[in-house]
DNA sequence: TGAAAAAGTGTGTTCGAACACACTTTTTCA
DNA sequence: TGAAAAAGTGTGTTCGAACACACTTTTTCA
């Protein structure tokens, strides 16, 4: 017990060279005899030597910056609140090892700012970037010039496809649309009319959307066969409050049988209020847990809330660059995070 | 960006005196004029000074060895497997820092093995232990010589009240079995019977089973008023699979009127594996993330699992231990750990 | 064949904090 | 009042890895 560890001295010792020697054949520098090559391999094996990696990070004096774009916290949406928090709690254990994060904000409804942000932080040259791509072609044109200057970055909470991401760290998007649908009928009964809200300011994120719907209705199509639901969808392309209930009450009137909504953006806690303020009886799922959805859901107007572990995806990212621009590690091209299923009950437990 | 780190030479050189005395007044071990430790204490706020940990960790040769007391892993139950993996994760993470954990197994059949493994650790004086409490009477006998020993614990998976663990590290009991309820009622019809199963050996963890079944009871008592559900209970006291079947037919027999049932371990499985057998269409909630839980969920003859984050246990045990022992930060005393919801839609999200 | 280049090897310094130790100055008190 | 004790302060070494540099040995090739 507490087997003291093993040192680049102690290998040198067992290999009778010195600890320069043993570094140069770690760090396959050559300059090193074969006979002398081996016997320290062997000696690495043998002892299962593994270098400290603080003593490592002090001796390299690494300084890395690592640059987050995300949208902007507001109070109607604090949903980018969350994924900050997990990179900037991640970020601050890697301070001593000379990794620094700096997060920068874009507005939802203004593409000239991620395109401001995105040109400062081009020019700040960081070592690695965090970026969620919430407007495409804007995206694309940053991301190609971060690989121009050779600078890796990963997507979070949705993805590009065919970029050159050194990983992306998300939701399966459609899966949890498909999720959602499983929630959706384990509420109804056969044949209840369905309403799918996509609610969205412009094409952002609108690929996104598109495949959370899809995975909503290929659960329907893989599962309830013997029901026949109808799904409508209703896209309200605004996200001001009063043109939204405006949409609403005119659709409402004229499908007066809906019995369960899908919000397949953050914003179920607009319908919420709605469905409340008018005593109606409908079921409603939403994403995110954001402080609106979160009184909602404690109130009972929200039935489900799937949430993709916003904090886990901030950690997750940091955690990749960290490990790639320290440990030379070659994180996943994928990977996702838990699709939770949030009630009122189990609520408490993933806040904070 | 880049800003250079501050370090004790730098609040030296600013406080004009040497990085002795600066040591000194950080680690208040006096021997420092009035004025000095003034002008030092002024700029370690003026720089905003940290001590780098990973200097600070090489400097201390710190030699931790934190004790983990579980219970054994077998095939029939290998639940365990995914708080050891977290834990052994982040111990692994922290050995740089002298950090070693060592994990010990107990039968769940046999008390006197949690005995031995329990002689065992005291023998070997660590510095921390991670106990999960099955067997109440000799945990109790266990920490109380761990506090003669002024070796800290904390409870993993579930916790003995009265007890001066510095931490509980595990969900909230009662709200796991609350949880539960609210499930089994959004698939169950007014009325409809309802069956509690505790399948245990013996006495381990009755305190917690009972807490589970209350939590259960708590949600049809606050929610289910309009429903006058019939909440029955059947124990048996065996793990024995033929015994089990022995038993669940006797039982369903007499009771052909079943139709949702709640296993409050994690051997929901062996329920399931019966309902498929006997084309029985009735609902069913289990705990745990089991092999064979995990499997009936995606055949679809377990409707629900809860899990309670095990490997987030695992590593949020090491973690408190960890920055106890080596940052001298004293956890808060309940950590609650989110109650996962499964389906067969999100589960693969959750494995590994 | 012998000077220059290349290969092979060890030594010493550095990162930043902790702390032992040596040394100086001040205080105590018989 | 003057020796001993206590208070105050700086220097130097250490943890383990990285790497620059100096030095020695071997190889190359005109």
């Amino acid at each position: 017990m507490g087997t003291k560890r093993i040192t680049i001295q102690d290998i040198a010792r067992y290999a009778k060279v010195s600890a320069g020697t043993v570094d140069r054949v770690i760090h396959n520098r050559g300059r090193v005899a074969a006979d002398k090559k081996k016997r320290i391999e062997d000696a690495v094996k043998e002892y299962n030597f593994n270098p400290n990696m603080l003593a490592r990070a002090l001796s390299l004096r690494n300084q890395f910056t690592v640059c987050a774009l995300v949208p902007q916290i507001s109070s109607e949406n604090d949903y980018w609140k969350l994924p900050v928090q997990g990179a900037e709690q991640a970020a601050e254990g890697f301070k001593d090892f000379g990794f620094a994060l700096e997060t920068f904000y874009f507005s939802l409804f203004d593409e000239s700012s991620f395109i401001d942000q995105a040109r400062k932080i081009i020019e700040l040259k960081p070592d690695g970037v965090i970026l969620a791509p919430s407007f495409v072609k804007e995206s694309i044109l940053f991301v190609k010039k971060l690989e121009k200057g050779k600078i890796p970055y990963v997507f979070i909470d949705s993805a590009i496809p065919n970029q050159k991401n050194i990983s992306y760290i998300g939701p399966n998007v459609e899966r949890s649309g498909f999720v959602a649908g499983r929630l959706m009928m384990s509420m109804l009964r056969a044949g209840e009319q369905i309403l799918v809200l996509n609610i969205v300011k412009g094409m952002e994120n609108s690929s996104n959307l598109r495949l959370i719907e899809q995975g909503f209705h290929n659960y329907f199509a893989e599962n309830a066969s013997e029901y026949v639901h109808t799904i409508n969808t209703l896209v309200i392309t605004s996200t001001d409050r009063t043109l939204i209930l405006q949409e609403l009450t005119k659709y409402y009137i004229k499908n007066p049988n809906i019995k369960g909504v899908f919000v397949t953006t953050s914003r179920a806690h607009l319908v919420a209020g709605f469905h409340a303020d008018h005593e109606l009886d409908i079921r409603l799922i939403g994403f995110d847990l954001v402080e609106d959805n979160i009184s909602r859901l404690r109130e009972g107007s929200i039935d489900w809330i799937i949430s993709q572990s916003p904090i886990q995806q901030g950690v997750c990212a940091v955690k990749t660059l960290f490990d790639l621009l320290v440990n030379k590690i070659v994180p996943n091209k994928t990977q996702y995070v838990p699709l939770d299923i949030i009630i009122r009950e189990n609520l408490d437990y993933y806040l904070t």
